[in-house]
DNA sequence: TAGATTGTTAATCGATTAACAATC
DNA sequence: TAGATTGTTAATCGATTAACAATC
């Protein structure tokens, strides 16, 4: 007799999801928000494909990770796809965050008011420089690294926001991680060594100039060899 | 009588290099610096691998796009391989480049001494508000928009970073592509239209959140469950 | 109806990983 | 020598793209 097969999981669950699609889904929010103040009604995988430059089918193919259903010949319902992708993201409530570094990058995105809609609302900021300790930017207030777990429990802060020099980025993920931090989002140029639990996303500015100048050298090499 | 088969490119070339490689060199890279710094000669893809958590035979394939020939049991000469990293990603003599807008994150980047050693010279820096022109921001000089044709041509200037709010970003890239620039370093959120031999690089803050809160929605509604 | 679009399955493509001979 | 490492070829894996029936 044949064996009874696994239950699937009842609730849509972000397990499995490709990482190339998470990555494209703000787009498609993006795209569809704007649709939502033109008063547009309907959209396509095929139109939102055009305005970013991708596949029909693999937008249609990362839409339905969301778990909305589309009509055929009409589209998806604008504000009901607006809102799938966003609660998919965990946007709909912007978690609370620390950032730890206060120089010129992490005042940049103190300044930044846009993150609250894009699932982060930096509540507190950190440095080890006295002379930022106590000021206030952005209206956020600046406070020594040493009360950073004391907060970060009191405040049931999750999400933390790396913006220090390379060579202080362990430690300061260490930190946070004893702080009962659960996602890093790290900007400094650092391979971040965390317990498996922890996700970390890290911005690599530099890898982006490696992509951005070795195509340009080519580029201008062969330009050069032409000529 | 069989035909005489394709010459081979004798100079090593950008073309076919997977975008992948060329994001993680700048990482081989760094990891090879601090080597060459502590005074060690050798160094194996191994060793390079623990320090970046990568996989030793991904480093080894990588590193041989920049032509260099290391010695079995050996590995490569330090020096050599930081030499050849470095040229390969045109990071040994870097380009003069333009930023337009000069906001908070602009800001930020004009403070960042290091991108000189990866590539990239910020020379001048251009916004459309009148209160910011003619003002001195971390040494480089802020120019109205209306003058970068003229700059970028009299300095040849082959590279721009976008740092303009989203709906100013496809105007601007206009003004630059018409300008002659080459290759754009695009902070914006916006899925730029340029012509295809236009480079462009862009760094998606938004698409870094979409997995970071993600994976965190996830994370908590499953502890919630659980609990 | 005709035709555009969805949802889904199959084919393709490319990158990562594994395997292994050559080497010092 | 023994064993770690390179260079390279083959196998695996996963994502993108193509194909197509179902639908309104």
């Amino acid at each position: 007799m044949a064996r009874i097969e696994e239950i699937p999981a009842a609730v849509p669950c972000t397990e499995g999801v490709p990482e190339p699609t998470l990555r494209r889904l703000p787009g498609y929010c993006q795209v569809v928000r704007r649709m939502a103040d033109d008063g547009v009604e309907n959209v396509s995988c095929t139109q939102i494909g055009a305005e970013l430059h991708l596949d029909p089918t693999q937008v249609r193919k990362d839409i339905a990770f969301t778990g909305i259903v589309g009509r055929p010949r009409v589209g998806y319902a604008v504000g009901e796809l607006y809102d799938s992708i966003e609660s998919f993201l965990g946007w709909k409530n912007a978690q609370d965050a620390f950032l730890i570094g206060v120089g010129s990058l992490g005042t940049a995105l103190l300044g930044y008011a846009n993150f609250e809609n894009h699932g982060v609302r930096i509540v507190a900021a950190f440095d080890d420089d006295p002379i930022k300790v106590g000021t206030v930017v952005h209206g956020r207030k600046i406070y020594p690294l040493q009360k950073l777990p004391n907060l970060a429990a009191r405040m049931k802060i999750h999400m933390g926001i790396l913006t220090v020099p390379a060579d202080a980025a362990q430690e300061a993920a260490n930190l946070l991680v004893e702080s009962g931090i659960l996602a890093i989002w790290n900007f400094a140029p650092t391979a971040l060594t965390v317990p498996e639990d922890i996700i970390v996303q890290t911005e690599e500015l530099f890898a982006s100039l490696g992509v951005l100048s070795s195509k340009l050298a080519k580029r201008l090499r062969r330009a050069e060899t032409h000529a």
